[in-house]
DNA sequence: CGTTGAGTTGACCATCGTCAACAGGAGTGG
DNA sequence: CCACTCCTGTTGACGATGGTCAACTCAACG
């Protein structure tokens, strides 16, 4: 559906370097990741890396590009370093729901079930720590506390798909998208470290598919924000200029 | 808010012997367990069962009975034998969201999480298996598999709720109570076996908020639909009357 | 320089939430 | 035993929210 296209417009997302030039692997060891600390990877003791490392792979993707596809035979987990990857599910008839983003430090294979649950694709260049199946549920294997943390990790995850529920079904579109903002920004903030902008690399289109809404209703609700002087839009994202009102409207009663 | 009512209308859900009387417990063996082969107790070697005998009890509630609230420390786990329980979240601004509904051979403490996620209330007189939370941690230590069955089958609820998230955020109040209605025809026929009539414990209100919709709206689809000859409506629930009509609805392109 | 896709904005109107009224059944207290 | 209350369920009227269709701009790319 996507061709590659490869705009460079979000090189930066989750670095300060410059984005990898090849799409070809080269190894990282996990001791100097910078995203560990965040990630699965930090329930593994200091002299256990060693095997995490000889397990896995850094792979290095062009924006558009499809790490997997849904129902299909889940081979690999991967853990995200930098870029922005979207996951979507496609319905019975044919249309779409993103169900989530992954940024730095989200772990992709979470339910270690035989095939994938949903379709992930970069929105922007994205490195991934990649594991293959076989061997790392061999791991968890011998593992126990590795497993448990999967665990509370899968259990945090559908706390937010319940939360994600809940935003759905009961916000007006107007208090989504403070939610979706407010939210990025949060998440970011754990990479990037403090900030005021908040990059949104992906389309309207996917932002309405997220939020339950149409692109058209995801524009309109971002140029009336940015009328009000809640944020100001740029070509990479949104920057937050009243965040008291914005979570006030996050919370704000129907 | 609800006091403890009791009313009896619900009693044969899930089986076919008459409802406790007192709500004092009396272990059963789990051998016996007519849940256990839908259940997490499925991953138990016949010859661990002693164990998880020794570690559970079986206890018996009334019609709107509480098990646990939301976010009080988690002291058990439960597998629903008999009855129905109504899983639901207060947001921050006071307006509740229901998660879902566990029915016989569920699982509640799935998340394994030091509080719990939401509450959970019973909407007719129930009986469960109660496993204290330390004990029961104690064993999924020594036991891997039984783990591993846990993260599956919570692996299973995470696709259970971003499947809820696409139906609520993308189709219409139609569809949405066309799916319900169907889903809980199926998960009903695991406990009660094949039948066109669909056992609804919850209110109209319970319902609703689950589909995110108002209970008027809730109520004028189920009239509709039983102006349409595909369902009829009884006290207790609905019965199926025309399943083809109803799958159509589910699946139908907005 | 033409094509493509993202983003924006406008006009229109169907859906569904809100407010309101009412019926029926269950529990309660005189 | 009956009146009263409370709760569930139902139905109607009305209007705001947000989806649909359409047109247009702009930037990127070949």
């Amino acid at each position: 559906m996507h061709g590659s296209v490869g705009k460079h417009r979000f090189h930066w997302l989750g670095h300060s370097v410059p984005p990898p030039i090849s799409s070809q692997s080269a190894t990282i060891k996990c001791e100097t990741c910078r995203v560990r600390a965040l990630s699965l990877c930090a329930a593994i003791m200091p002299a256990e890396l060693a095997e995490l490392d000889e397990l896995s792979t850094e792979i290095m993707f062009d924006a558009n590009s499809t790490l997997f596809d849904q129902d299909e035979p889940a081979e690999a987990a991967f853990n995200i370093t930098t870029g922005a990857v979207r996951l979507s599910r496609i319905s019975a008839d044919g249309r779409r729901q993103i169900v989530g983003f992954a940024l730095p430090g989200d772990f992709l294979g979470l339910s270690m079930a035989d095939r994938t649950l949903f379709s992930a694709e970069t929105i922007a260049p994205t490195r991934a720590c990649r594991f293959p199946r076989k061997a790392f549920s061999a791991l968890l294997d011998t593992k126990p506390h590795l497993l448990k943390r999967l665990h509370v990790m899968a259990s945090h995850e559908l706390a937010l798909a319940r939360d994600q529920v809940i935003i759905l079904s009961r916000n007006t579109v107007e208090q989504r998208m403070a939610v979706f903002i407010l939210t990025m920004r949060d998440r970011w903030q754990r990479v990037l470290g403090e900030s005021v902008h908040v990059p949104l690399p992906m389309t309207r289109r996917d932002i309405g598919d997220f939020l339950g809404m149409t692109m058209e209703t995801a524009s309109r609700q971002m140029t009336k924000f940015a009328r009000e002087a809640l944020i100001s839009i740029a070509p990479d994202g949104v920057t937050i200029l009243n965040e008291m009102s914005l979570k006030q409207i996050a919370l704000l009663r129907k």
